[in-house]
DNA sequence: GACAATACGGAACACGGTTCCGTTTGCCAA
DNA sequence: TTGGCAAACGGAACCGTGTTCCGTATTGTC
């Protein structure tokens, strides 16, 4: 069940190191999109070993944020365990991403790109994230708290895109937004007839 | 009140109704984000020429889209004389916007850039609509069918937002979250004490 | 028709991503 | 310890795009 480690060279391990410090350095005080020269200088290496290690910037931008991610995943079931209702819990979690996402300079942008390039980063975000919100959700649809008509998929889309550009007017709050799209969730109440 | 009209020469006047045919050719076949080189090719004149007449790519855009921007803000106060309610005007309002929106390959994206040659793009749309969608906001509220702690301006770059990458996947329906997001408008209903 | 102002074309430049290959480094076996 | 080779490195070179600049062409006027 190891897979079969190839062993890579010791420096080879230590430049990957170093590279993930620089870029998350560098993601900090240029946003997901450094250019790739600055992540190099950076961490002393030439741009040719960026490459090697991570063939697309989307797969260093899944190394730099892989733990966070992994913690919103996982605090998905513990919301779901312990908060009063799920829209509630669906609620809170949402905040989760949205923080996570408006903390992470031009990554939601990065994330709606139709640069192919992004493609493995969105399918990243999609993979973990995904089935922990489907199930948030389906949870409020199964208690009457979420009209059963929106798609998980569509909502972390939506969410993800009110992440965008956060940050840079103070007129617009993402996490105001995110809150009023899920309260929309809630079912309409059956006409007064 | 004439803007004293310099009185641009012949050439000059048919070369820009010329790219302007060009660029909303390319717009349509490559989005908004079409290099200046095949614009400049599409209406057969030097790249020079645009930048002439377009100092920036915002210049461009807003040149071809104008008409549909003022029939959308124009549209605004029709809607709030015609329908039922405020919400119902505003809901309908934001509908129009998304489908403009949507249709412009990658303008709601280009709204969001932190390119700053855009800024003068997000300038003329907030200036021409966000009067617009404040007054059919504010009529909501006064109706008492909106939250009054929304801002018009975050609700216009929220649904802005919400169409990015619009068309890109078939599961994610823009004018849908749209819809969800004016939902989540409506007053919460006093806790029942 | 000649002259000045206006506008044009496209080469040249800036910049960022990506590739490629000559050189260096680490590992292992002799 | 050392010889050799595969792995890894560095960064020059290349490509595509936006942008500038200036020599040339066109227009309008006298």
């Amino acid at each position: 069940m190891t897979h079969e480690a190839p062993r890579k060279r010791a420096d080879a391990r230590r430049n990957e190191q170093t590279l993930l410090d620089a870029a998350a350095a560098a993601f900090v005080a240029a946003g997901v999109d450094a250019p790739v020269r600055d992540i190099a200088a950076r961490a002393g290496v030439g741009v040719g070993t960026i490459y090697r290690h991570f063939p697309t910037r989307a797969d260093l931008i899944v190394a730099v944020y892989r733990h966070q991610v992994e913690a919103c995943a996982a605090a998905g079931p513990d919301l779901l365990a312990g908060t009063a209702s799920p829209h509630a819990a669906l609620a809170a979690w949402i905040d989760l991403f949205v923080d996570f996402l408006v903390t992470k300079h031009g990554l939601a942008a990065a994330l709606r790109s139709d640069d192919t390039t992004f493609d493995t980063l969105h399918a990243y975000f999609i993979d973990r994230l995904l089935p922990v919100c489907a199930s948030l959700l389906s949870a409020a649809v199964t208690a009457g708290e979420a009209r059963p008509d929106v798609e998980p998929f569509a909502l972390m889309y939506a969410v993800g895109n009110l992440c965008i550009g956060a940050g840079r007017d103070p007129r617009y709050d993402a996490r105001h937004m995110a809150q009023l799209l899920v309260a929309g969730l809630h079912p309409p109440p059956p006409p007064a007839a």
